[in-house]
Parts: C-alpha cells; structure tokens; sequence
DNA sequence: CATAAACCTTACCCTAACAGGAAGGTCAAG
DNA sequence: CTTGACCTTCCTGTTAGGGTAAGGTTTATG
C-alpha cells in the first residue's frame, strides 16, 4: 500500500501520516525502489487508532502511551483507564472553564441596551476591572 | 510612561504590549530621544481594555473592532451587543463539542474493566469505528 | 566618576497539528 | 511520448505570545 491508498483506508491524509511519521508517532515504513513510503495492514489499523484517539479529544502525545498499550498484548486495562480518566479531568477543566466565560459574556450581554445609543454596558465592564476580574 | 510601567499598569506584558503593536492591534507610540515606546493615560486605558476582552474569550483579531467601538464616541451599543451575540455562539458550539468528546470518553471509560487484564473496552472502541464515529 | 543593576531595543527560535504549495521524481494509460 | 495522478522533500503560515541573545540606556550607588 502506498501513502494516498493507506489514507484512503485509514482516514488520515498523506500529510498527517508524514506528519506522525516526522514527530515518531508512527515508525517510518519501509520504501519501494524509487523511494515511495510502502504500509501494510498493521500500519493501517494503527492508523484508524490514532485517527479515533484524535477524534475523542487526544493530543498526539496523547496518543503516544495510548497506541503504546493498543500494540502491547500484555497491557492491562487500568493502564488505559487511567489515562482517559486523565484526560476526562482536563476536559471537565477546560468545561469549567468554557462555562465561566460564557456566564461573563452573558451577563454583559444582558446588561446592554442594544439600541442607538453609545452608552454601552459591555465597554463599560470591559474598561473596568470590576466585573472582568473575577471570572481569574 | 515607559513600556515597563504601561505594562505595570495595564497588566500586560511588554512582550505582549510590543506583539500588539507589531499586529496593529495598538498604533505605534512615539519614542523618547533613545528609542524607548513612550505611552500616555490613552493608551494605557486601551491595554486594560485589551487585556479584559481577551480574558473573556475574544481573539487578537476579536479585539480590533471591539477596541475600534471602544474608542468611537458614536459607537450604538447593539454593535458592541452583536460582536458578543457572535461569541456567545461560538462558545456554545465549543461548549458542545467539549461536552460530546466528554461523553464519548466517560461511556468509554464505563466500559473498561478497569482490572489486570489485557482485554480493554476503550482500546477495542478506539481500534474500532463503531462507537467513535458518531460524534463527528 | 565609574560601574553595576535594571531597563530598553530588535531579532530570532519555540510552541500544536497540521494545510498549502513549490519543485521535482515516478508510474500507468492512451 | 506525453499527460495526469501519484509520490518525494522542503518551506511557509496558522495563535498569541514566551524565552533568550546581543547590545544600547538610564539610574542608583560606592
């Protein structure tokens, strides 16, 4: 299988997959005669892996321990379960996070006339700390 | 006022104060006889302005129209109110993003055995399309 | 007065995760 | 034999600055 076909299967695209190939996510396949990068279905389905582990939130050093465990028969399921609970606690932070903003932005919103006149609610609290300050 | 003390001041960083400048977010201030950024009470009242919309969410790019109403004495507040109307949508969509990903992974993590074993719920989710796909 | 600390200047490299494009080589079909 | 569709490497751009270097300035102090 060349680049564009193991793309095609995997849902990567050739630039991602050089890309995993450059940071050593993916170790470099072997090449035909005239230098084209040749895969086998080994390589396809780790592909598909880190296309998934992306796909829910993992970064590509996420991924790295992640497809370690997918390649080892002797892992154990807690190793894996640790590190997404790991990565539920991250994303419940950055939905804490998320939510803060938006409760700030929707109150200042809330307080805007919205009309024709220049005096706006929104400016004010964004020229003053008092409001902004908080949400630190 | 030096670079130094506007940044004191306005909670910025010099870095940051000069990275604004280079983007055109702020005009360039005149120099003293050594070269050194000089800035008044104008100018400083516009870094805090910056540094309060980039808190609450708002890009650099964000923040050109904002600081442009910011400083319009003819601004008409539904203006302001429509920039934020615009961010509260994104951060909705992000906000449902984040809270999908969050739920794919925790019935993911449901499912693990959590154990010794090498068999893992997670690993054969994330090696199959079946339950990843949908959350696209 | 000399000098060292604390400032300031520009400029370049680093981050994440690729996408886009240039320049050039390769391969199968017509 | 020549397209067209591949493939290769390499470089640039994206966000929002942080880190550091090399060098000039100003201020405080002995």
């Amino acid at each position: 299988m060349k680049i564009g076909e193991v793309a095609n299967h995997s849902g990567l695209t050739p630039k991602t997959i050089r890309y995993y190939e450059d940071i050593g996510l993916l170790s470099a396949p072997r090449r035909s005669a005239s230098g084209y990068r040749v895969y086998d279905q080994a390589d396809q389905r780790r592909m598909v892996f880190l296309r998934h582990a992306r796909q829910v939130g993992f970064s590509t050093d996420d991924c790295r321990p992640l497809l370690a465990l997918y390649e080892d028969p002797k892992r154990r399921s807690t190793e894996v379960h640790a590190l997404v609970a790991d990565k539920l606690r991250v994303i419940e932070q950055q939905l804490s996070e998320l939510q803060a903003l938006h409760t700030v932005l929707q109150e200042m919103s809330a307080q805007c006339a919205n009309d024709h006149s220049a005096q706006c609610a929104i400016i004010d609290s964004l020229a003053n700390p008092l409001a902004v300050e908080m949400s630190k």
